[in-house]
DNA sequence: ATGGCGCGCGCAGCGCGA
């Protein structure tokens, strides 16, 4: 089974990269976050005759989350149960006996600010909910937009990036715990290329110079990451033109 | 020091993302 996440910043603007990528790397499972579409004018029909079930949870210009599938998709569950949360960020199902949570972390803006709260509330439910699910499902995993560089390697400039969102300890410490449950970061079972990032900044030729920033992540309950046989930042979709920021990651399950 | 790009909304320019 091959899984990837994708934020697209944008489906309807994104579309026409996705359907092309489905194409040439045909994952089995797909999540897609900031889709920023309500569910009714999601395009169920091209990614359907792209060979792709389904499941999509919500909202007009922000968030909003998705699951796509070529096996069928069971046990649908939107959003974190018992965190009241109007923002779509949260998609969980179940596709060919594997437990597959698609989550869009907050980004937090600023240490400072009210969403920054949000957002290590938002974790902290995030955590407590996996340590369940991980046990309803031995074979579980959960990936998206973490919004957080969990290391100082995942970030082009760890300097300048210190005392910011995305990299702050409390940020990363909530990372570990989700690692304490026994989630494997998917990436770094394998060796890979040194200063290698999910996103770049659309400003300043963030791209171009890799100023990027590794916050998408596959994490692997302990069963899974027994039969992953690799795992890889897919570059080429952000080298079009109109490209999402961030670029998808896929993990081929043995 | 600030904003720099791209998106949605909606028709100007702002809020937001990371």
């Amino acid at each position: 089974m091959k899984i990837a996440t994708w934020n697209v910043n944008s489906l309807k603007v994104r579309l026409p990269h996705l359907l092309d990528w489905l194409a040439a790397r045909q994952p089995d499972v797909v999540c897609l976050q900031e889709t920023k579409l309500e569910d009714d004018k999601f395009p169920r029909q091209e990614i359907e005759a792209a060979g792709y079930q389904v499941v999509h949870s919500g909202q007009k210009t922000y968030n909003g989350v998705a699951i796509l599938a070529r096996q069928p998709i069971e046990e649908v569950q939107a959003g974190i149960p018992g965190f009241a949360d109007e923002q779509k960020r949260v998609l969980a199902a179940s596709v060919g006996g594997v437990r597959v949570v698609c989550v869009y972390i907050p980004n937090g803006q600023s240490l400072d600010s009210d969403k920054y709260q949000y957002k290590l509330r938002w974790l902290d439910a995030l955590i407590a909910w996996i340590g369940e699910e991980r046990g309803r499902h031995p074979g579980l995993v959960l990936l998206g937009d973490y919004n957080i560089a969990p290391a100082d390697a995942d970030v082009h400039d760890p300097a300048a990036w210190a005392g910011n969102v995305l990299v702050s300890e409390a940020e990363r410490s909530r990372f570990r715990a989700l690692e304490a449950l026994g989630l494997r970061d998917a990436f770094r079972l394998f060796a890979q290329p040194e200063k290698s990032y999910s996103w770049w900044d659309y400003r300043q030729g963030g791209f171009r110079r890799n100023l990027g920033l590794r916050i998408d992540h596959i994490l692997l309950s302990g069963p899974l990451a027994e039969t992953c046989v690799g795992c890889e930042i897919d570059k080429g979709p952000r080298k079009l033109e109109r490209p999402s920021d961030h670029a998808p990651v896929l993990a081929e399950l043995g």
